[in-house]
DNA sequence: ACAGCAGCTGAAAACGTTTACAGATATTGC
DNA sequence: GCAATATCTGTAAACGTTTTCAGCTGCTGT
């Protein structure tokens, strides 16, 4: 009777000499009276009672969880999204469960299907691809989902988008603007929705800028830093050098910054390099990465609100799915600029973070996380400034 | 009847025409008549049943879940050991919850407590700081847990410790026996237990060598990139320059890294840098960091192993407490060594990963996640290896 | 043809909680 | 002091699954 595993509602009901309906009463604060509450309050602390989760989530049909997948957790990317998710979540009560699918499909596709199971109340995620079994099964979800990246429109799935076209255009102009010519593009497999759309930027804005594309100054790889500096090596090695290189991410451009550290470069003098997500690691190598900020945080924040404001209910019918896109930033460093003052990166607030990052998402159906979303917005910006 | 929310196993039984028992047996591979189990399964597909893994928690006491919990999922390092992790427990097929604790304690004690909601069946602790509370919560935990990082030798609980003083200690030696002498040392905070022991490794290798320590050549501040900026700035204005300097983690040597750059020194002739941890980090940077591997990624996978033998019971009970160390291993690049060999490091495996990895881990009790532990390692390595 | 038996099957209990309902108290108004 | 009412309490059902137990069916051997 007495120790038969970990306390419940029955052992307190026992030693309380009350019912269990009293006991749950207590424990949800609803009315007691004084001494009923005194007597199970007593039980319950005495025998060092909590309450069993999952016994809660199955009468309340909600597992107060959240599921973010994303391809590899060590893409400082999806590093930024996962902190600023938990952050957002975690204050809405809600435990974040983390997936890894390593970009297999299959993978993916499981992890939507597994909303099915009822393990968590809705997923985020963030697919390199976008197959036509990916549509499918999104349609079906058996939960809310918010999918970070692009999606065709007739999904019923809300969306956060990156501008990534613009992204790589604002990089190609800054390049061009101080004069480069010769702008290479590193690029990841071009198969996958930001290796185009970035791809397609950059040759959108080299056409603005009266460059032709020459396609000996573009390679396509993976998305890493190794491959970066073999893209890099070989196209230094071609005979064509460039003056300058647009990394398609930020591990693709600092593997090109230490290509040419290796060929006795200097940075930016002989050759620009511009990275692209403006993570971490731009502020890790030297000199300090040029980068475009597509606002992963910013995504990842929203993704997440998106989501809790699914689950509270608090979207109407009407709005189906919502498609909400980040504005891209270029954030200046001292890879493209020589007189960049390195102090100031350092500085307690970055560079970018005075921009009005609430104001950055431009909706294209509607508001998306308007209300409660802009105070939020601009208090994490502090958070993410300094010493992490 | 026939849309009351999601397909269960009651919806399968009636269209069936036999007992939620059967559907259960069916379901879970017991023996049953044949063209029961045609049926079953038809109206199984037929609906698009998933069984619900809340209940299956409730009723079998188990959630199939684990929770890892650090302090800032933006290290590096425990991107490192989320990612081994991970790989560990999804074999078993466990899902991985993830917490960040802002290194409050209170924070962490909660999480400890929490197993109690019975949310997960075990958790991997990576706590800055080991208080008595640590001590005293951990005593009492509900369920397996295992920490990475040192714990007092009577907490009746499993860790995988890191043996950062001899750690610092390498790379003070290496950095001696290629001549340096006056070696600074930039740390994070001293009252946690990297801090301390980081700080004890480089003074006992300084003593050995016969340097003098010099408190102006030591640094104590946060661990992160600005701030081994600042510090190393601070050294270099002190009059008293030193001709290397140990971070004490690779963000603090990163961040010394970038002064030593605006400052217009030489790497390595002018200044040699050593960071720890040799995480990603390391290779980022330029030129990339000499760091010492404090066996993260090894020591995420041991955690995570020792916890699922904890779950299957395969601990004998006359083993309450296992305690494991990693064997620590400098990685020498170009921030120590000018003749540094570039290609080396983005070859598709790593230096280091051709060290014996399974065997580098020393039991203090006993060999820990022998027997299966040798073949899943080196099989983790090849992995890991290149474009992440 | 019948006893014996193996193999399936269904009813029911259990996991720990919340909650609708009805019954029991305590409180108020006169 | 009594009726009417407000407040509290306990019983029981429910969430969706697994599993025990007893009963049933159909088979085998003689």
């Amino acid at each position: 009777m007495s120790d038969g595993g970990p306390p419940t509602i029955v052992s307190i009901a026992e030693r309380a000499g009350v019912s269990i309906a009293s006991v749950s009463r207590v424990l949800n604060g609803v009315g007691a009276r004084p001494d009923t509450v005194r007597k199970v309050e007593r039980a319950a602390t005495e025998l060092g009672y909590v309450p069993n989760a999952v016994a809660q989530s199955l009468k309340g049909g909600r597992t107060k969880q959240l599921t973010f997948a994303m391809q590899d957790i060590g893409n400082p990317v999806y590093v930024a999204m996962v902190r600023e998710i938990q952050a957002v979540t975690r204050t809405a009560g809600y435990r974040l469960l983390l997936h890894s699918t390593d970009a297999v499909i299959e993978d993916e596709l499981a992890v939507v299907r597994s909303l099915g199971d009822r393990t968590s109340d809705g997923l985020i995620l963030c697919p390199i691809r976008i197959t036509p079994e990916h549509v499918e099964v999104l349609k079906n979800a058996a939960g809310p989902v918010v999918v970070i990246g692009s999606l065709p429109g007739d999904v019923p799935v809300d969306a956060v988008q990156a501008d990534s076209i613009s992204g790589a255009a604002l990089a190609v102009e800054h390049l061009a603007a101080t004069g480069r010519r010769r702008i290479a593009f590193i690029n990841g497999p071009v198969d996958t929705v930001p290796g185009t759309n970035r791809r397609q930027g950059y040759l959108t804005a080299l056409a603005e800028h009266g460059l032709a594309p020459d396609p000996a100054l573009e390679r396509a790889t993976s998305f890493g830093l190794a491959a970066g500096r073999e893209a890099m090596l070989d196209l230094l090695d071609s005979g064509a050098a460039p003056d300058a290189v647009l990394g398609a991410n930020d591990q693709l451009a600092l593997g090109a910054s230490q290509a040419a550290h290796e060929r006795g470069l200097r940075i930016p003098e002989d050759l620009a390099i511009t990275g692209m997500d403006d993570s971490d690691l731009a502020r890790a190598g030297w000199p300090p990465l040029t980068s475009v900020d597509l606002g992963s945080e910013e995504r990842g924040r929203t993704a997440a609100r998106m989501l809790l404001e699914r689950l509270a209910g608090a979207v109407p019918d009407e709005q189906p799915a919502r498609r909400t896109t980040a504005a891209p930033r270029l954030v200046v460093r001292g890879s493209t600029d020589a007189a960049y003052d390195h102090a100031s990166a350092s500085a307690s607030v970055p560079a970018h973070a005075s921009a009005p990052t609430g104001a950055s998402a431009s909706a294209s159906a509607s508001a998306p996380a308007s209300g409660h979303a802009s105070a939020p917005a601009s208090g994490q910006v502090g958070v993410r400034g300094e010493g992490r």
